[in-house]
DNA sequence: CATTATAATTAGCCTATGCTAACTTGTCAA
DNA sequence: TTGACAAGTTAGCATAGGCTAATTATAATG
């Protein structure tokens, strides 16, 4: 099965919070998207399903190399929307806010678009 | 209650429907959206709880005034969001399909400076 | 007028995804 | 060792929004 928006939204959550701490709890996770425990601890649940995500020995969440490519690739598709809506304006919690909403929903071939764009006229200078 | 996604989407095609031709009926809609006729019926009964579509005598669907406004901000946007996917190299067949999934998730914010944008640098002339 | 086709509705199922309440587990300190 | 708290899980509820099957209502035709 297909991981969904909340699956994403999940998926990209713990990659951003591994890049600042490599213990990283579902409780985090919830405090991160503002979500119960439950509702996490389901979440992650079909993550490990789908094997994207397992936990290692120490109980702390780790993404699998599938899960890392999936959560980039959002992630990615996370900051090019994000500066695309800046370079055309928006301001940067906005854009911020609104690319975390709709990055679930491009398609590859306007994802393309936006990183050519983006490229061309961005007048941001690239994130770590 | 505000509607969501599906109701704006069953709300947009009532209004494109409606531009060709006064006699649009649930099951046209549901033939255009790719959905079942109880699917359907439940859609456009919450609308029109919801004040925002009637029946007229002949039992055709119509958009009530605020109906009406809220169609066109949201058939306003999905065009705008097009003509911007456009604007940066997305063919117009994607442009189309992005604008319907994303059309529902842009705050105003960015809708606002999306307008700008094609204004200024829209190379598409206004769609009637 | 009766039959048939089309449209709409009702009942009820399914999945996704949030929630609370309650239970379990594991660690840590008195 | 035990008691307490934090983290995770389970059970079960709600809503949104698809679906099929079956019914009802309306319209068109032999």
């Amino acid at each position: 099965m297909t991981i969904r928006e909340s699956g994403e939204m999940y998926l990209e959550t713990i990659y951003v919070l591994s890049q600042k701490s490599s213990a990283v709890r579902g409780i985090d996770v919830g405090a991160e998207m503002g979500f119960s425990k439950p509702s996490v601890s389901r979440a992650i649940g079909i993550l490990k399903k789908d094997g994207l995500v397992v936990t290692d020995e120490q109980g702390y969440l780790k993404l699998t190399e599938e899960g890392a490519k999936r959560a980039k690739l959002i992630y990615e598709r996370h900051t090019l929307l994000s500066r695309l809506l800046i370079n055309i304006g928006v301001d940067e919690k906005t854009a911020e806010e609104d690319a975390c909403r709709i990055e679930h929903y491009i398609s590859d071939t306007t994802f393309d678009a936006i990183k050519k764009h983006v490229k061309e006229y961005g007048k941001k200078p690239d994130l770590p």
